[in-house]
DNA sequence: TATGGCCTGTAC
DNA sequence: GTACAGGCCATA
């Protein structure tokens, strides 16, 4: 699924494909793609892309007016459109998979979709939506700045250290499988009390947060599933996950404990029983 | 703050 | 057949 390093790593291909290149047109495939816009897809309309940007998971398209913003959710990839990636049978049925086309001269990229919950939102400031959206600071602007605020909202939070871990309000970036990863690489276990953990721990918690992403960043992201780049290829950092996806198999850490999965607020939880103790309360 | 809904392909 | 995958939002 698409986190931080994922979607990092489609907004370093974007700009290399497409920064300083005139965008002719937006063609919206499926309607429902396009998704709390205060802008018309025309707007962008043979106009520059001057970059392309991460904040959180959206990757930001900026114009000279305004901006476009895509989230690729669960199972979005952005793709060329003569991409041996996309099935080649959905062009002429018209699938609601293939959701939108982003056109150049001799480019078109196609967003696919295969469950449909990825969307592109048009507005004009930036600070405005992501002040809506109560986005957490960015750990890769100023880290002691973004811990900081983590820091403060942490203190006060009764639910598990893994649900902290997902919500983007208090900490931005890491999704399932890194904030998994995260914990059993520190010897947390998912389900301790948020509010519990001292300041030293949510120091090391957060560093090795950011360590591991910026791993996965390096490898291209993890490819569990459906995540591949813009050029088709999918991440390598699955290759180097010790817990996600790993229920039943030796902990690499210990070699003690066998992998645990448990649900936590509607996710599935992965631990080493070994590694990651409950503290009693 | 916990839950269901959005979706569809895959695993059981 | 049914459960499950999970980022985010709406709802209670």
């Amino acid at each position: 699924m698409p986190e931080l390093p994922e979607v990092q790593t489609v907004v370093s291909d974007l700009v290399d494909l497409v920064k300083g290149r005139k965008l002719d047109f937006i063609e919206i495939l499926d309607t429902k793609v396009w998704f709390e816009s205060e802008l018309e897809p025309g707007h962008f309309a043979d106009k520059e892309v001057l970059d392309v940007t991460r904040r959180g998971k959206y990757i930001v398209y900026h114009f000279v007016d305004g901006y476009l913003l895509q989230h690729l959710r669960m199972t979005g990839v952005m793709l060329p459109a003569d991409s041996d990636k996309i099935p080649h049978n959905l062009f002429g049925e018209k699938s609601p998979q293939l959701r939108l086309s982003l056109n150049f001269d001799d480019l078109r990229l196609i967003f696919y979709d295969v469950r449909r919950f990825g969307t592109f939102t048009a507005i004009l400031d930036l600070d405005k939506f992501f002040d809506a959206k109560k986005l957490a600071p960015e750990l890769y602007d100023d880290f002691e700045h973004a811990f900081g605020w983590y820091l403060h909202k942490v203190v006060k939070v009764g639910r598990p250290i893994k649900s902290v871990l997902l919500d983007q309000s208090i900490i931005c970036g890491p999704g399932n499988i890194y904030a998994d990863e995260s914990l059993h690489a520190v010897k947390i276990h998912p389900l301790t009390p948020a509010s519990t953990l001292g300041g030293e721990q949510n120091r090391i918690l957060i560093t090795e947060v950011k360590r591991i992403m910026d791993d996965a960043i390096a490898k291209r992201g993890t490819s569990a599933s459906d995540y591949l780049d813009v050029n088709g290829n999918p991440g390598v950092f699955k290759q180097y996950l010790q817990v996600y996806k790993r229920k039943g198999e030796l902990c690499l850490s210990c070699k003690l404990g066998k992998i645990e999965v448990i649900k936590i607020g509607g996710r599935t939880s992965h631990f080493c029983p070994h590694c990651q103790i409950l503290p009693p309360n």
